[in-house]
DNA sequence: TTACTTTATACGCTAATGCGAATAACTTGT
DNA sequence: ACAAGTTATTCGCATTAGCGTATAAAGTAA
């Protein structure tokens, strides 16, 4: 499954759910690019003005990658948005 | 073809061509999400420490959305990276 | 070349990140 | 309940986005 992100929320939400899947805690995230426990945390409760360098480097330490495509109808995203 | 984004430029770069496909210039964009063009221009060219809401914002006027997904091998990712 | 449009930079300002360091607050297991 | 682990939040500090305004610089067309 592909979740589609378009808030700092849900973006939010999905590293979290990465991070854990992959039983990381916030220090250890943070650990591997150079990021505090705070920053990963704030990063994960959707602060909007986070850095976009902050997300791409969780990105990739997560081994996650941003696929930029067309947006889908209203109802098919909010279904995404529901998980 | 749904761009990789790994990287700011990257993601700028996307930004500037999905802007120009549509024929806005930077002035129109920026406007429709009250952002200024001299701040499109930052976020087009890769500025690291743009806000991620700028970023947010300015894919969703372009009728663009992001999707998380796995990384690929960085073969692949360099072969959509060229472009 | 000349005129016009578009994009890149500059200055001073305010606001907010991310830092170190520390500490609440919340979870989880025993 | 208790201890241990994890996450959220705070303080002071340095840095920088994005603002308004303005102007260079680069691109485009005649």
């Amino acid at each position: 499954m592909k979740p589609i992100a378009r808030t700092e929320q849900q973006l939010g939400a999905i590293i979290r759910r990465e991070r854990r899947r992959q039983e990381l805690t916030q220090q250890q995230l943070g650990a591997r690019i150079g990021l505090r426990q705070a920053t990963i945390s704030k990063l994960e409760r959707g602060e909007p003005a986070t850095r976009l360098r902050t997300l791409l480097d969780a990105l990739t330490a997560l081994g996650l990658q941003l696929v930029i495509e067309e947006r889908e109808t209203a109802a098919s995203a909010d279904i995404g948005a529901l998980f």
